[in-house]
DNA sequence: CTCGGTGCAAAGCTTTTGCATCCGC
DNA sequence: GCGGATGCAAAAGCTTTGCACCGAG
């Protein structure tokens, strides 16, 4: 990650007007997080800093989490399922998901359209809408052998 | 409901389908699901049935929200809470929704243009997309006093 | 030194599972 | 009558909370 410096800057500066500790914990999970290139849930975030012998509790990362959602570098997902996945956000555009419903693999993708919806519905029922999630669940085009060409799993 | 004779119709020919029995508990909790105008969670409709006497399970429930997802009379959201809510969809158009950052009151809306991005998408990814969710999340406009234009709160 | 933040474990909530019983077919 | 569906309660899984201790300011 080469800008992770800029992003603890960011970071530090965020503490600092919210009157809150800069403590080394909460650079630590920022710096595996930004380690990180895929979505992430609590659990293997947690394990990855103990294996890395990290003394960190998951009490810490879920706070420092909201921490880092609530100064926009990193956003949280919901993609239907129970655990909530996670997501650096600095220095990367915005962008939608695509789920797989056979093997729940994620897609990125980008559309401005989205920008021009947020903002006539905003004007429309009057809101400063400021953020949106738009994910799209479908099945994947297979081949003469029922294979998924993107993962080349056999569909049923 | 005007048309729930209609709805329990379409649920029985799919359980017919399926090979499933068709259980009055089944019946029952869709009847209560279309009794319904708005976004509901699984406890909220558990108390509701159990209040009017019915005998029925937590895990029926879940068991029969599943069989109504499949077939199309329900749909799931997972609004970035922990707990997800359910939806009768049967002879609603598909919406969309607009959740207000500041009450969480949940507001529907249409827009074409999200169509065309489910199938521009679908075919750059090469998946059939029939599926998607998108969420608004905004404030709400405010009056001088800084109450909410909608819901009259006060906002910070 | 102070008091907010942390680690740890326990508690809280939603959802799933196991099992005996029931009832649709 | 058979086997799938149900009710109940216990278990599982994710997230939050309580409390004593630690360490940033």
């Amino acid at each position: 990650m080469e800008n992770i410096d800029e992003v603890k800057i960011l970071f530090r500066a965020f503490l600092d007007e919210k009157g809150q500790r800069k403590t080394p914990e909460r650079f630590a999970i920022l710096e595996q997080i930004y380690d990180l290139t895929d979505h992430f849930d609590v659990e293997f975030l947690f394990l990855k800093m103990k294996n890395k012998n990290y003394r960190v509790s998951r009490a810490t990362v879920y706070n420092t989490l909201d921490l880092l959602i609530e100064c926009g570098l990193v956003v949280k997902h919901q993609f239907g399922t129970l655990t909530a996945l996670y997501e650096k956000s600095y220095g990367y555009k915005q962008h939608d998901h695509l789920i797989c419903r056979k093997c729940n693999k994620i897609f990125e993708f980008c559309d401005p359209r989205i920008q021009q919806i947020q903002s006539t519905m905003g004007k429309l029922l009057k809101f400063k809408v400021e953020q949106h999630s738009l994910m799209l669940y479908g099945d994947p085009e297979v081949d003469i052998d029922s294979k998924c060409l993107r993962c080349q799993l056999t569909i049923n």
